[in-house]
Parts: structure tokens; C-alpha cells; sequence
DNA sequence: TCAAAAGTGTTATAGATACACCCATGT
DNA sequence: ACATGGGTGTATCTATAACACTTTTGA
């Protein structure tokens, strides 16, 4: 039985919606291999660590973020050989849904760190991140139907207008703002009231929400609406 | 930057529906570690392989199965320290819904392979495959919700009462026969005609259909309904 | 006063639920 | 004849889509 030796690496696809546009965490490479290109961010796993610790700590290195201020889960393995120059390099990709940070990028040990739009750099990114980073959106369009995540998106406090730009911007849609926010605040334990308001730029004020309790939405948001028959 | 190696293997969760439950394939184990204990089949992946690759052969090997002869997707990935007592090693699970075979596993080389009843095995299994296979019977129960899986764990021709059988199984509820067979059938691409009837044992002959063309459900098949109000 | 955003009300339609009822077979 | 499972029809309810309309602010 042969036993090949492996390195094991985490990467982090993390997103953010910044100038109304999703955005990803991505580092310029100072080494080779794939010097000068954009990557994600990421790094080995190291002797007696678990491979979500890794994750979050590489996390907490790149933006000072804890895992719990947005979301965070696993999100699939990448081994293919040759994927890594340097030998066999088997890497365990993290997704993260995060807030847009009013700090700076405090700890960042990654000079060239940059939240950029998915949509410019498709195609640009080292090894097989284009493919880790399609799985990630994809993975963060279908669980905004099924679950509360977008919420993941906003900040403790948010207006359902905030909220309903987190589902047009990752979706690519429009929503009409009358059924969207009905919808919400009807959807048991979606959002609970904050109590405050705000006025954004013009028009009434607006009510502020806190992420609610629910893990799932029940029933769910579908982004294929059921469409009128034909 | 330490770079610690790692041993990479697979683990596969098969599933399948046999004698109205559902069923996990598991092997015996014939040497240390856990010797004698029940665990998912699995193994080393080899110095040139992908990993979805490895576990296509292990199925094979355990099974004679080929993946396109149910549905197969990786699942996650596992490496807690300590996990396994040989030292540091990564295991990458795949799930794979599979018919119930009417031929004998043939090339198993695992003389003390045998499905199980998922419920009998809760706490049995070596290493984390308990945990691995908790994690593969969630995500075959969500999918079924969004996705027409269900007929993966049919013959490639299957009533609407086998495919009934397969939600009630997965699912451990009843469904109505009436308004199941409904939506089955008024579901774009879930189920296509194939032509003939089958009588399985009393009652009126039953349409036999193949898998349709759909890779989602719209609108999905939800597993906790609208309840009535309260 | 007006534009703009927040939020409510209303109607029409699709989907889900519950269940009455008919169909086609074996015994 | 009748038991059994397959399948259709239909009433009731819930959820969604579309949109008219009111509310509350800044300019």
C-alpha cells in the first residue's frame, strides 16, 4: 500500500459586499510559484492543528476578524496533482461571509491583501483558486434561498433595505422592496427587531433589524421564481 | 512555516435503501488500528491520483459500482488531530446514493464488507465515522428536498410508489400517495415516462418512469410542510 | 412642494393539504 | 366480490407576484 506524503494547506474564499459589488479577499504572492499573481489567502495547517482552527486563524491573520462576526463553514477539497508546483499539495477551502469592515485591515501579516469584485478577477487567480472561488460564490447564492446567512453580510444592525441589497447584489437581481420586506419580517426568526431607526440618504426612516434565531428559512426564498405559466 | 506531511485517504458513505431502510455499506475492520470495529470503507489516496478519483476506485473496488450508476459528490473533509493513531492523517469523505444491487458485491475486496441499517450503527464506528456518516445522511436528507437525488437510489426504471419510499425512508415520514404523485409527475425533468407498467403486488399496474433531465427541483419538495395556522 | 425611500393593503395566481372518489389488478 | 395499491378531481388554504397607495424624511 503506498503512502504518499501530502502537504495540507487551508484557503479562505472570503466575500464582503463593499461599493455594491460582492468582493473577495485576495493577496498578491510574494514567492513563487505564481509569484506576483493574485491569490486567495491561506497557508499550511500546521502540526496539532485542526483544520478549521487553521482556517480561522489564518482569518484572524488576514483581517483580525473572528469567525463568528459573519459566517464561516467548509466548503470542499481540493487535491488534483499538479494543482501545486512544489509537490503534492492538498487544500481545504473555507468559505466566509463577512460584513463590510468600517476598521482597516488591522493584523494583516499580507502586504498586498485587497478586496477586489469576483466578477474582474475571473480567470486572473493562482493555482485552482478560479474554481475554489466559483464554488464559493455558487455556495453563497444557494444557501441565501435556504437560510438566514445574508444577514452574514450586514453588520449587528441593518435595515431590511440592507438586507435586501445583500440578495441583489450576490443574486444579480432586483426584488421588489414591498413583498422583500414583508417577506423578511414575517419569516419566523429571519430578523428581530432592533428597536432604532435611520435615515440612509433621502425617504422615511427605517427600521433596524438584528440577525434572528431561525438556521433556516422556512419557507425558503428561491432565486428562479415560480414564474407565471407560460 | 512548518510544513507538516500529512497522510491523505477517502472514506465513502454509501448509501442505499434495502429492506424499507436506509443502509450504509461498512467494512470490518482486519488490522489495527480499531481492529474488529465497523468503519466506512475507504483508503490511501495514491501519489497520482485526484481525490474524487481515489474514492471512484475505492467504490468500485468495494462495490463494482461506477460513479454514474447513482450520484456521487465529495462530502467533506476531516482531520481533527488525532483523529487516527498513526499519526497525522486528512481524510476526504465522499457520499454516493446508490440503488439497491441486485448483483452480489463481485470484486469486493473487503471479505467483511455488509450494509447496515444506519440507526444500528449510531456510536459503532471507528475513528470519526460516526460523525462522517451523521454528516453524509444530513446532506442526502437536505438534498432530497432540492434536488431530484431521490431517484439515485432507484433502478433505472422506478415507480412513483419506489420513489415515494425512497422520501419516506431518508425522511422517516409519511407522504400523502395522492399529492406525491402529483408533484413527482407535474415536476419539470424530475421523472420522464418509460413506457410500461409494473405490478408489484396487489393493485392497479404502476407507469414505470426514468430519471428526467432536472439537476434542481422548482419548487422543492419540503421536508417540514407549511403547517396550517396555530 | 417635491422626490425618494419605507412600509401597508389588496387582488390574482400558483402551490400545498386533505380527502372523496374512480381505476385496474390479484385473490 | 372485495381488498389493495395506482391515480384523478376538487375544495381550502398558504405563499408569491404585481402594484396602488400611504408615511416620513431631506432638499
Amino acid at each position: 500500500m503506498t503512502r504518499t506524503e501530502f502537504s495540507v494547506t487551508v484557503d479562505l474564499v472570503l466575500l464582503t459586499i463593499r461599493q455594491a459589488a460582492l468582493q473577495v479577499m485576495l493577496v498578491r504572492r510574494g514567492i513563487p510559484p505564481h509569484q506576483d499573481r493574485w491569490a486567495l489567502p491561506g497557508g499550511f495547517v500546521l502540526g496539532d492543528e485542526d483544520l478549521g482552527d487553521a482556517a480561522a486563524r489564518e482569518l484572524r491573520e488576514e483581517t483580525g476578524l473572528d469567525p463568528r462576526d459573519g459566517h464561516f463553514e467548509q466548503l470542499a477539497t481540493y487535491g488534483r496533482p499538479g494543482r501545486d508546483p512544489r509537490g503534492r499539495v492538498v487544500t481545504v477551502a473555507y468559505l466566509a461571509l463577512l460584513p463590510d469592515l468600517p476598521t482597516p485591515v488591522a493584523g494583516s501579516d499580507a502586504a498586498g491583501a485587497a478586496w477586489r469584485p469576483v466578477d474582474e478577477v475571473r480567470g486572473e487567480l493562482a493555482f485552482d483558486h478560479d474554481q475554489i472561488l466559483a464554488d464559493g460564490v455558487e455556495r453563497a447564492r444557494s444557501k441565501l434561498e435556504y437560510t438566514p446567512l445574508a444577514t452574514a453580510f450586514c453588520p449587528p444592525e441593518f435595515t431590511v433595505a440592507d438586507l435586501r441589497a445583500v440578495y441583489e447584489t450576490v443574486w444579480r437581481t432586483r426584488l421588489d422592496p414591498r413583498n422583500f420586506h414583508r417577506k423578511v419580517t414575517s419569516a419566523d426568526g429571519f430578523v428581530e427587531s432592533a428597536g432604532g431607526t435611520v435615515i440612509r440618504d433621502r425617504g422615511r426612516p427605517a427600521q433596524l433589524f438584528r440577525r434572528g434565531p431561525a438556521t433556516t428559512l422556512h419557507p425558503p426564498l428561491l432565486r428562479e421564481p415560480s414564474r407565471p405559466a407560460e
